[in-house]
DNA sequence: GTCGATATTATTGTCAACAATATTGTCCAA
DNA sequence: TTGGACAATATTGTTGACAATAATATCGAC
């Protein structure tokens, strides 16, 4: 049951923009793959019109692309999208952080460490997809504990920016970091040190982006126009 | 002709988008004011349907409250809210300058000169609409230049949210801040130096808060539930 | 056989009527 | 007179049909 993606709209869309966004981060739904309206109206049992309202916050939110008169496609970010998004949520969550070592209490520790031992959890059974979401939660978790309602807003969509990222660029999901930087993270918190929380943070994305940048030649061609780019026949 | 609400939507409800926001700007639309959607689908010639559309733009920007069944209003942000806005946008506008440090060319600094020249003219002329409009795209101009499309987007909506602020929490938009900060933090970029804009960019963002906070007691009552709580008539 | 124009199909964009819900006003009883 | 229940109204939410547009297929000329 994600919370990912709670926007403040009607239920019903919220539940579809989940279960694309859910789609998407467990390779369902790949990149690039075109979303006809009626086929997802038709899936989810609903109307048209809901679907469109769906589709527009997902395109607000960057998972989806959507050209007038052409549909909506699942976006395909390509490696400078992806630096953007991890450099901006670093720039949101160095922040975070540092709020979070002025404000924190006992009890949201403990509420955080039980989040990463289910990461853990996730982790050690392979379950990649909950790993990814979890991993995205853990980040989120954070700006809800810090009671900044705004930056868990703009934190919410880099990080389905960045989920899709992930899914895309990393071809089998073996090596999604693991739940130790989330850890250290939340040690520097516990220990309020901001200098030494934002570092961590620091590494911690540039540790997510550099494995992405790694496997950037292995990505799996999911789509025509990026993988048939400049094929000619003989 | 302001180009700020340039969302990927369609032509004709963008431009909804932007004169609703304009007569905010302009306090023609008080927060709290109600939208009936068919007042305004009358008002720009279009169907409910193009309104709908736009209110749900508007909303995700945080510039109206959609309530289920019960429609839109301006939103009405309080000083908790303005805070978080100003915090997360010197959180990004930070990271912008520092970049437009490292990026900068000297066409980009005449084009902002040439931003502010403009503000100054709106400032002489007491022009209040056009200076809070042009401050904000002086910021997101920056951000443009700067090629940081997703950190534009983000401060894109964020400036809304402070647009509504000014002009909700300075009673007479006598006393915005005149162009003369925006010039320090360029003669700072242009000087290629992070450390000065940075830290003339985050004067600028609390000099906007703290005079917004002190202008707090003489808010104009302009909703009701602020206005008459705890009122009880003897 | 290939290219270009045209016809066909499929899909999205728009709209207006209808249903559901909340608000307001009215009436009656205590 | 006041309070609550009920009816009337106003407003939003939803749907399905229709129009506009882009993608595709067909056909003819070279």
């Amino acid at each position: 049951m994600p919370w990912l993606l709670q926007t403040t709209q009607n239920k019903v869309v919220t539940q579809i923009c989940d279960r694309i966004w859910l789609a998407v981060v467990q390779r369902t739904l790949r990149p690039g793959a075109r979303l006809k309206e009626e086929d997802l109206a038709e899936i989810f049992g609903v109307s048209r019109a809901r679907v469109r309202q769906a589709l527009v916050i997902l395109e607000n939110d960057g998972l989806v692309t959507l050209a007038p008169n052409r549909g909506a496609c699942i976006a395909e970010p390509d490696i400078a999208d992806a630096q953007d998004a991890f450099s901006a949520r670093l720039c949101i969550e160095q922040r975070l952080v540092s709020r979070m070592c002025r404000v924190v209490t006992p009890e949201q520790v403990a509420t955080l460490r039980a989040h990463i031992a289910r990461e853990r959890a996730a982790h050690d059974s392979g379950d990649s997809e909950a790993m990814i979401r979890l991993s995205g939660e853990f980040h989120m978790l954070i700006a809800k504990l810090a009671k900044a309602d705004l930056l868990l807003k703009i934190l919410r969509t880099l990080t389905i920016r960045t989920s899709l990222i992930t899914a895309m660029y990393q071809p089998h999901a073996t090596q999604t970091c693991g739940p130790d930087e989330h850890e250290r993270i939340l040690d520097a918190i516990e220990a309020r040190d901001e200098r030494r929380a934002s570092a961590e943070m620091a590494h911690h994305m540039r540790h997510l982006e550099t494995s992405l940048r790694m496997s950037e030649s292995s990505t799996p061609v999911s789509t025509l126009n990026k993988a048939l780019k400049g094929e000619s026949i003989s």
